[in-house]
DNA sequence: CTAAGACTTGACGCCGACGTCAAGGGCAAG
DNA sequence: CTTGCCCTTGACGTCGGCGTCAAGTCTTAG
């Protein structure tokens, strides 16, 4: 059947190890059907699962907390339990990304004054020329 | 005089702890001055400089990578070689903000979700009810 | 002066998400 | 049957950004 598959092919169409696979299962966070001699069996949503997994993963979350909200986020719906805790993690992503955010826009900074010297945004050199509007004097 | 300070006060200001402060200076991304007793001694701006440098560890970039850009940040341009550094690590700031963001909307949805539970929007219910305009029936 | 605290270097500890090796079992092709 | 590849569990290794003692030195309030 083309509705499951093993451990390898999920690896490779997911963009992760075995090893990692096996790691998701043992945090709960996977559980893959078995064959009679013990192989693992995923079905084709596996590989949005696991997708969501790493972005979780990426966002900073560890292996517990993507354990307790993702039936959650399966369901679509929370307990309040759950809830707050959905809250807490949503508040520090977009505090990260906010942070983030700064970090990029100072790369970008160094970036545009490298590629254009341009001394009318230059503070250290601003102050020194006279109050002058064009670029090129009167 | 008020224009520098020990570590324990840079540490408080920045709100990191003295060991960061020890180990940022150990990676070469910190050259604090020294009392002639060997005590560290940092300007005011040190402040800034660390926020920058956490800022920047938040961003996923390690102790290396910080310590090479980190003098074309100050400097406000780069030599051709950190230029591209720049915009690798731009790009891969980037990317994870893009995927913050989309962990952040998953979060979002569920709380949405779970806090008002609206079939509408429920695609589990979709193409369950005929095609009724209202949400009470006609 | 003295005592308390802030400071120094040095070195080991930690933790989590895997990498990696080891030693075997399962399974389709020829 | 054998060959070769994928699979299994188990267990140890890694790495980076610090935390955390340890043992001694400096500074400053009183």
């Amino acid at each position: 059947m083309s509705g499951s598959m093993r451990i390898g092919v999920l690896a490779e169409r997911a963009g992760v190890s075995t090893r990692a696979l096996r790691y998701y299962e043992e945090q709960g966070l996977l559980s893959p059907e078995r064959t009679p001699s013990g192989q693992r069996l995923y079905p084709e949503d596996a590989v949005e699962r696991v997708e969501i997994i790493r972005g979780f993963y990426a966002a900073g979350l560890n292996s517990a907390t993507i354990a307790a909200i993702l039936p959650s986020v399966d369901a679509g719906r929370a307990e309040p339990g759950v809830l707050e805790r959905l809250r807490t993690e949503r508040t520090r992503i977009f505090a990260s990304i906010a942070e983030l955010q700064e970090a990029g826009r100072r790369l970008d900074q160094v970036i545009r004054l490298t590629v254009h010297p341009d001394p009318e945004h230059c503070p250290a050199l601003r102050g020194q020329e006279p109050a002058a509007a064009g670029p090129a004097g009167p």
